[in-house]
DNA sequence: GTCAACAAGTTTGTAATGCAAACCTATTTG
DNA sequence: CAAATAGGTTTGCATTACAAACTTGTTGAC
């Protein structure tokens, strides 16, 4: 048998969603319909460009929808996540769920202050 | 107040733990006094190139020491984790349970598989 | 009107990374 | 002695995360 928190599964992870701030993304978006490119920045702390550059790579995942109009005369990109999105999320979640019984817990004894 | 779990935490992961097959190592090397290179191979499925790689890694951040020796007369190179090793993956383990308090849990409704 | 400052993103360039193929050294086997 | 094997390391490459520079359009100063 496989032990119940099986480590090497860590090794299946979907890189797509195992990066920061993809994974920060993606949580976003999965709690509301629509975000605003403005605010995932100021949210996220990530650069425009470096915002720009994952959300195309989770949209060319299939995991996220972008759309562009307008807001006044000004452009908006807002982005959603789409189902193919949040069943990705979910496994990750899981995956990690998994992954973690595999991390010894520190509760159990960190009294050990002086351990250097 | 930060909310209960501030996804935004995920920005501050370790990268050097975060990398999957870093993870499997250290959480392999928590659960024992000492373990060999070869084990390690099988377990993780790493090339032997890619676990000196990552070894080097873990050793030049301090988180595992490599000890050289022999056996018989064959090299053998054997891996422990370091206390500061051990501290990295538990505030990692920490930081992980608050991220995953900011993705929605599947669990509760699954049900719904025509969502596409 | 036009010229500077600004908003909202995208594209480009670069340093770092993960990975495996090739290589190295020593040992055992035919 | 030659070939194969064990045990790792170094090299080379393709990918990636990141920010700086650029683009396009808008608003405000004069």
């Amino acid at each position: 048998m496989s032990a119940a928190g099986d480590i090497t599964e860590v090794m299946a992870l979907d890189r797509l969603v195992h990066e920061p701030a993809r994974l920060l993304i993606l949580a976003v978006l999965s709690g509301a319909k629509l975000v605003e490119f403005g605010f995932l920045e100021q949210v996220s702390g990530l650069s425009k460009g470096n915002l720009s550059s994952h959300m195309s790579k989770l949209e060319a995942g299939g995991l996220i929808e972008v759309r562009k109009s307008f807001r006044g005369k000004r452009p908006l990109t807002e982005l959603c996540i789409t189902p193919a999105g949040r069943r990705a999320l979910a496994n990750y979640r899981r995956q990690l769920a998994t992954v973690m019984q595999g991390i010894p817990a520190p509760a159990a004894s960190t009294k050990r202050r002086r351990d250097e």
